[in-house]
Formats: C-alpha cells, structure tokens, sequence
RNA sequence: GUGUUCGUAGCUCAGCUGGAUAGAGCAACGGCCUUCUAAGCCGUGGGUCGGGGGUUCGAAUCCCUUCGAGCACGCCA
C-alpha cells in the first residue's frame, strides 16, 4: 500500500504540472503548523528561483488546480508562499479502511525477503547478567522483531562468550574446592556425574574469587591457564566440567531472558568456531593478507578515505594465542557457511565501534563475506544513573538485572495495590507486565546511540512518556470493546465512518501515518520511532476518548464507526508494543 | 595528541531530506471525575537551540571556528 504522504504528495504533484511547473515541486509534507493546516507542500518557494516568479503567485495558481480535488478539503495559498492543505474525511477514511484489511495495516512488504542475523554480543557464561545486558537484550529483541515485521527472515544469536581463560579459572577455583572430584582425577575412564557439582549461585560467586585471586597471584593464574589449555586441547574431565558450567549457565540464562521477554534463536558461542580457527588463519596467510607486525599477524585494513589512521586488524597475538578478533571472523566465516545472510547486525556497546570497523574491513578484504552482504554495527550507549555516570547499585556495586527488575515489579506492585482492587494473582502478573513496559519503553525511546538516564523513580511514576502510558491506553480502549460486547454490539460488523470532530481526524490521520513510520523504523533499524508514534498515537485517542462518549452513543451507526475506529486503534498500538518486546494486560 | 559522538526549558528527551510562533514529559501553578479506568484530559509560566562567524529568500538543522563533556585509539573484550 502506498503511503499517505505519497498519494497526497501525487494529487499535488498533478497540480503543479497542471499549472505548468516541475512536478518535482509537488512533495507535501506534515505540517509544522498543525493550528492552520494538517500537511503543506513548501514547492512554490523552492520553484520561485527557477521560474522567476513571486512563490505567492506560483502557489496561488497551483491551489487554483485543486479547487475539486477529491483528496483535499482545503486548499490555501499563503504569504510567503506555503501551501497549506486539509484532506477530506472521506479520503481519510478509506485510506484507513484499506489499512484495516491489509494484513501489515499497509506496510509494503519487500520484493525478496532477506535473511538477517542478529548478533546480540552475548553475555559471558558463569557471570551474573547485569544492567549492562540489558540494553544488547532489548534492542536486540525489538529489531530483531521489527525486521520480522517488515517480512525479512531473522536469525538471532545470543553468541555467548563461553571460551577462554574464564573457563580455565572456573576450574581452576572448582579444583581448589574440591579436588576430589573425579573430573581431575586422570585416570578415571568411567561416565561423569549428570549432575553439575555446582550450583548458579555458587558458580556466580566462583567466577569472580577466581578472577581476583588470578591478579594477585600469579601462580594461581598460571594454573588458570593451564586448565584453559587442558580445556582447550580437550581433556575429557575438564571438557565434562565446561558442558556442566556451559548447562548451569544457560539454563538460569534462559530464566531471565525469558523474563525480558527475549529469546534467541541460537544458543552459539565463542566456543562455536574455536575448530576453524587455523584454516581461517592459514587462508589469509596463503591469500597474502595477514601479515606479521611487531611478532602478532595482522591484516590492514586502512582506507584512502579515512580521516584517521585506522589500525590493522589482528587476528594473532604475538604468542600465536588468538583472540577476539579471531573469533569474531572465523563466526562470520561460519555464519555465511551455515546460513550465508545477506545481512549481519551486530549489537555492542558504541566503544567498540572502531573494533568492529577493523572487523567488518578484515571480513570484506579476505573474502568472508560477500561484496554485497551487509555488515552493521549497532553501538548503544550507556546506561547511566542519576548521577549520569554507568549505573550502579546503592552501594556502588553492579547491579544485578535480577535485581534491578525484582525492584521495579515490587515498586509496580505496590502501585497497583494500593489504586486497583485485585486478587493479589492478577496484581503481581499485571505488575509484571507493566514494569516489563516500563522499562523497556524507557530503554527503547531513546535512540539507542545515545546513553540513557536510567532512571527507576521516573519510569515507575509511569506520568508521561512512558510504556505504562500507553498500556493505559489500549486497557482503556480494551474496556470499552468489551462493554459494547457486552451490549450485544458486534465488532465485525463495525464499519469505519467519516470523522465527525476534530479529534476523531486527527486520530485518523495520526493512524494513517503507520506505513512510514514501520518504513522508517525498519531501514533506519530505529524502535524509537515506533515509541515515538505510538505516544503520539495514544494522545490523539485520548483527546479523542474525552471528548466522545462512545458506549452512551445513541446513534448507533455513529457508535459502530468510533468501535471500528477503536479497534483499528487497539491493533496497531498492540502490533506496535509487541515489536517493542512487550505486551498490555487486560485491565490495570 | 588524533579521531569520533554530543551540547536544545530547572531535570529527562524529541525535532523528518533547512522552512511560517523550536516541541513533549517530569517538576511548578490553575482547572476537569453522579457519565466508557483521573496511570487521564485542558490550560499557565519557563528556551538569544553552548559561543562566534558563514552559506541561504529562510538555519536548532548545512559549512568553518571556538569552548565544554563523553568515548575510542594493534597484542582486553
């Protein structure tokens, strides 16, 4: 389906042509002047140069051409030379008719889906997720959703890191512990336990003893990395106790994604690729693009074009070790074997924006991927506290995203209580699903660029801009479409009528806008957009809801029109939440 | 030092490929519940868009410069 702006942009181009200009002139946009017009088209002032003429009179000979224009109501020419336009209702109306029966409410689909995957830059095994997480997680979810959407295949990867010294030192502390566990015992041939001899927590506590205790100590250190090297060379009792770390881990990992409401498609990880790692080493050599510099093997990836000396890609450390790099192509390498996307989005923190340049430069020039496969880097910013410096707990520690959304559900909690009467039941699943769209809006309505302010009194205040905000209003919207059941009113038979008052326009053509707007949020790989339009979205139905009683109607064809309107109001806010990564309860 | 992102109301943020009086939310103040959920709606006050130049009929937006902040700059991930 064409978009709004398009058709409209289209009658004006015709009536600029009629007049005897380019219709190239003709483009019509929102107007920033929502007091006297709905959109305008600025083209009699950009063509006065060309013409040399007043842009007044350009525009006045162009609204002349549209006095029986079936799209718009109004037409007027004004000083200096805007056209302001109003549209008919009746255009508006079956624009949005055509959007109730299309099943993307109008969003063109692709000519040829492409397959996209989506790396989330996992987190590490055996180490608690933390805010830090949080943002990889919901942006991820909600692109991966709006590719989706927009009719492309999607793949995601969590891409755990799950490889590497963590692993040695896990061991190497477990050992300590217990060193007559039979996993360090050489000669033992039989079956391991099933059992993991550990538990999360205790593997979470491990981990970091492990980690200072290797700083302070190198001879602990060095027996980490002898374990990482046993690990790695595929000793049957430290690989039985990688599968037992590797199984706790993603198991209580699995719990709290799934209370974001995020899942993956693939469970891969550093581990993945570790087997193709020489050959991918020894192509490039062969292929003459590594090279040796300072003792580590690397491969330039400068460019004429770069106004800053961008450093050479390394893929082997001076001690031949390989490291994140290393990984990181032979995962490309893999990817376009298994899957061959066209496209990669990668989701990390900005810093690591020069990184991935080196990366995806590395990629092209080696012949990974394919000249035409498309590599994107998503770099988010910070999540910051009140203070605007990375978020920390009370007592300056990381905090935990269990933690983090255990408050917050608390806080809703208490909220909903003490407003609402509710069995308790359907007071903590409410809470949940409210706090869910607290944060998640409060993330996602920033662009993800930038760091954020991450702040929990203003996000479960729930005022405002926020994703309680707009659960309020689709639960409003809800309850009056249940009453008119109720009433014995049939939502099928609701067909959509022409606005009546202001704000029943307006709420038209805010809905009308949908088709750009997913356009839009999908090229520019932008969820903001969508937050942004659905608050727009949900004040135009408020205004409207205050103004208009609906269920009260007597007129009941009038009424059946504002149900279909509803309707159509709830689908696309819900279709909207969902590609956000969240979801509206029945009542709140 | 080099590069990069950014600087918009007291606070948190929008602002589409330059357009008519720079917008929201929070906070402050004032209205609106016998009527579909007041987690809402309506209104008031608050800004020389960091400063200075330039391009343009027209600049928060494009260019230059300057100040300030964050971040990154081959053996971490």
């Amino acid at each position: 389906m064409q978009k709004i702006l398009d058709l409209i942009s289209e009658e004006m181009k015709k009536a600029f042509e009629a007049a005897g200009y380019s219709a190239d002139l003709g483009k019509v946009t929102l107007s920033n002047r929502p007091d006297l017009c709905e959109y305008q088209c600025n083209g009699a002032m950009a063509g006065a140069k060309q013409y040399h003429k007043a842009p007044i009179m350009i525009a006045n000979e162009v609204a002349e051409k549209l006095q029986n224009s079936e799209v718009f109501a109004e037409v007027s020419a004004v000083a200096p030379g805007f056209l302001n336009l109003k549209v008919k209702e009746q255009f508006v109306r079956e624009y949005l008719q055509a959007m109730r029966e299309d099943a993307k409410f109008g969003l063109q689909m692709p000519e040829k889906a492409k397959k996209i995957m989506v790396d989330y830059g996992g987190p590490n095994v055996a180490k608690p997720l933390h805010v830090g997480h949080l943002r990889s997680a919901i942006i991820g979810e909600s692109i991966k959703r709006i590719c989706r959407y927009a009719g492309h295949e999607v793949i995601g990867d969590i891409h755990l890191g799950d490889w590497g010294l963590q692993m040695g030192l896990i061991i190497t502390e477990l050992q300590k512990r217990q060193p007559d566990l039979v996993y360090f015992d050489e000669n033992f041939a039989g079956e391991y336990p099933e059992e993991a001899p550990f538990t999360i927590s205790e593997l979470e506590e491990i981990y970091p003893t492990a980690s200072a205790k290797s700083k302070e100590d190198a001879q602990y250190k060095a027996e980490a990395m002898e374990a990482t090297f046993k690990l790695q060379s595929g000793v049957r009792g430290y690989r039985a106790l990688w599968d037992h770390i590797m199984s706790v881990s993603v198991a209580d990992l699995k719990k709290n994604y799934a209370n974001l409401n995020v899942d993956f498609d693939l469970w891969k990880g550093e581990s993945d690729v570790q087997d193709i790692i020489p050959g991918m080493v020894e192509d490039m050599k062969k292929g003459g693009y590594a090279h040796e510099s300072d003792g580590a093997l690397v491969v330039d990836v400068k460019e004429e074009t770069d106004t800053k000396e961008v450093p050479p890609c390394m893929i082997l450390k001076s001690d031949g070790a390989s490291l994140y790099n290393t990984t990181d192509l032979a995962t490309i390498m893999d990817r376009m074997e298994s899957y061959n996307p066209d496209k990669l989005i990668y989701l990390t923190d900005k810093r690591q924006e020069l990184y991935f340049v080196q990366v995806f430069r590395c990629a092209r020039k080696t012949g990974l991927v394919k000249p035409e496969t498309e590599l994107v880097h998503i770099g988010f910013g910070t999540m910051n506290g009140k203070d605007g410096k990375p978020f920390k707990t009370r007592e300056g520690g990381v905090m935990r995203l269990e933690m983090l959304l255990k408050e917050i559900n608390e806080e809703m909690y208490r909220k909903i209580i003490e407003n609402k009467s509710m069995s308790e039941e359907e007071a903590k699943e409410t809470s949940k699903i409210v706090a869910l769209s607290a944060v998640k809006y409060g993330d996602l309505s920033n662009q993800a660029s930038k760091d954020y302010i991450f702040d929990i009194d203003r996000f479960t205040s729930f005022e405002g801009d926020t994703g309680p905000y707009i659960l309020y209003t689709i639960v409003r919207i809800k309850s009056i479409l249940n009453k008119y059941k109720e009433q014995g009113g049939n939502l099928e038979q609701s067909a959509l009528k022409d606005a009546v008052n202001a704000s029943e326009k307006s709420l038209m053509l805010e809905i009308s806008k949908f088709n750009a707007m997913m356009e839009a949020a999908y090229e520019e790989i932008a969820p903001h957009r969508i937050c942004a339009y659905i608050y727009d979205l949900a004040n135009a139905f408020n205004r409207f809801y205050h103004e208009t009683k609906i269920l009260t109607e007597e007129d009941k064809e009038k009424q059946a029109g504002w149900i279909a309107l509803l309707a159509l109001t709830r689908d696309i806010l819900e279709t909207c939440i969902d590609l956000l990564g969240f979801s509206a309860p029945e009542r709140m």
